[in-house]
RNA sequence: GCCUCAUUAGCUCAGUCGGUUAGAGCGGCGGACUGUUAAUCCGUAGGUCCAAGGUUCAAGUCCUUGAUGAGGCGCCA
């Protein structure tokens, strides 16, 4: 018989079929009563069982964790806490769970204990509802960007460029460790290494994304980004998925418009199809927030939050209007910054960033035309504008409540001489670049892109406050586990 | 990298002022139970108190160092 998943017996309620269903257990209750869950939806089928139609020893192995096939046919239930069942003709034990040795138990368990099993953690419904919305947020995105006429561009992994100044990288080699040839001024002779070479493991995807949108026209790339910063935060990985779209003929307007539309897209996507999924993961949010002190809960529940989200515009502004309300602000007045803000030039501290979000917007803040001191070399230099005290480029950075930064983006210098002097500033080789300023040389054009921290996206969604939960296996400094 | 806090049973945690035999709940195991829903009821086992040094008549408790974890900061997405 072909096997039946749970998510579509539940859904269609075919009461009076045969059907086959497999699954793992999740509970044997008063010898009778199995409940049954396969992946496929957060809700558990009851798969009710005669004692005497089957042998102990069966029985015996219905164990917390155990794999087994149940067949039968499906009734109205008589319990309360479900509207059909499986009442079972037979049962096949896939594979035994012996509870003595499973490290996962029937009851509540912390993140940081599941955290150091995450080969299993797969198996906890918190977990399955993260790993389920993740699935839904990156098919989402691709089918934003598809139905929009973007093309999905897959850029390297491995790379030789490592002027992005992004952050430290990983070295990619097959040099020997000990021994490595050496030049004869005594530096490792990199000619003798692979690829003849320096490489490293991308840090961004974005300069190759360039090159393709100036022939695509609009593309986007999602894929694996790796940075070796010594980063112990809940909002940091050594290893992330980086989604970087690149649009031609745009603007920082175009740019931001497209981050918001994007953001909204998924969070709505999100609501219209994880509800069940998202009801757990807000409800362990509650059950969390019972123990902390009234003035530490969150104002809205998680799918309260994620609405507000889709149903208000974000708050747009430039970093020297930021910087006015800052300095004004009564945090500042009453010296509770940690750094003050004093004046016009310096970068945001995540605190800086967190008022303007949590406290004086209360909703999605995106900050444009930052300091061009702080900022990167590809990134246009506006004109200067009155009322700012120096020169600007045409960045924006989408700043979410509870994450921080989630979205980095630029509308790019598109105009040759202005690129190079910007590079020669900032001791940027222009050789090891020939390629990114071709296209400045050659049929160069306005354009714009960002970049979207998967997993801090998936954060924001599921609620999990530490990012190393929303990635199944997560890398970070001390870490490369399973 | 810096700062703060933590580490006691399989898990989550108590453990008073340094005092004699380290406790609970859940989980496990054994039993009962054919309409349960975090099932329930009865019984039961389970400990290198993170590690190494030190102070003391006496250390789970105090001190030093280290390891690991968590949170915050920096770097950023």
């Amino acid at each position: 018989m072909k096997r039946t998943k749970i998510a579509e017996l539940l859904r269609t309620e075919p009461i009076g079929t045969e059907v086959l269903v497999k699954g793992w257990v999740k509970a044997f209750r008063n010898n009778q009563f199995i409940a049954l869950n396969d992946g496929s939806t957060p809700h558990n089928l009851q798969v009710v069982v005669d004692f005497e139609q089957f042998d102990a020893a069966t029985l015996e192995r219905i164990k917390f964790g155990a794999a087994i096939g149940a067949g039968g046919t499906v009734v109205e239930s008589q319990g309360k806490g479900q509207k059909i069942e499986v009442k079972a003709s037979a049962i096949t034990i896939y594979g035994d769970c012996n509870p003595e040795e499973f490290p996962l138990q029937p009851k509540k368990q912390t993140l940081e204990f599941l955290r150091e099993h995450a080969h299993l953690r797969f198996r906890t419904n918190t977990f399955a509802a993260v790993f389920r919305i993740r699935h839904a947020l990156a098919y989402a995105i691709h089918k934003f960007f598809n139905d929009r006429g973007f093309y999905y561009m897959h850029t390297p992994i491995i790379t030789a460029s490592d002027a992005e100044g992004a952050g430290e990288m990983f070295r990619v080699t097959t040099l020997p460790l000990e021994n490595a040839p050496r030049t004869e001024i005594g530096e490792i002779d990199f000619s003798q290494d692979f690829f003849a070479r320096p490489t490293n493991l991308t840090v961004s995807g974005q300069l190759e994304a360039e090159l393709g949108a100036m022939a695509l026209g609009e593309v986007y790339t999602f894929g694996p980004t790796f940075r070796a910063e010594n980063s112990n935060t809940t909002r940091h990985l050594a290893e992330f998925w980086m989604i970087e779209p690149e649009v031609a003929f745009a603007d920082l307007g175009d740019n931001m418009n497209l981050a918001e539309d994007m953001l909204q897209y998924v969070i709505r996507y999100a609501l219209e199809h994880c509800a069940d999924d998202l009801k757990i993961l807000e409800d362990r949010l509650i059950e969390e927030e019972k123990s902390k002190p009234q003035d530490q809960r969150s104002e809205m529940s998680l799918t309260e939050k994620l609405r507000f989200v889709v149903d208000n515009q974000f708050e747009r502004l430039t970093y020297t209007e930021a910087i006015e309300i800052l300095k004004n602000s009564n945090p500042n007045k009453k010296g509770k910054f940690q750094f003050p803000v004093e004046g016009w030039g310096t970068d945001l501290q995540s605190e800086h960033e967190r008022y303007l979000v949590e406290k004086h917007f209360k909703k999605p803040v995106i900050l444009t035309n930052y300091p061009a001191a702080i900022k990167a070399f590809y990134m246009r230099q506006d004109e200067p504008a009155e009322g700012v005290p120096g020169p600007t480029v045409s960045a924006m950075d989408i700043l979410f409540p509870g994450i921080g930064e989630i979205v980095g983006g630029s509308q790019r210098e598109e105009r040759y001489d202005r690129l190079v002097q910007r590079m020669r500033d900032m001791h940027i080789p222009e050789k090891d670049l020939y390629w990114y300023l071709d296209t400045r040389r050659f049929g160069s054009c306005p354009h714009a892109g960002f970049g979207l921290g998967f997993e801090r996206l998936v954060q924001f969604i599921t609620g999990m406050t530490n990012i190393r939960d929303v990635i199944a296996f997560p890398r970070y400094p001390g870490n490369a586990e399973f």
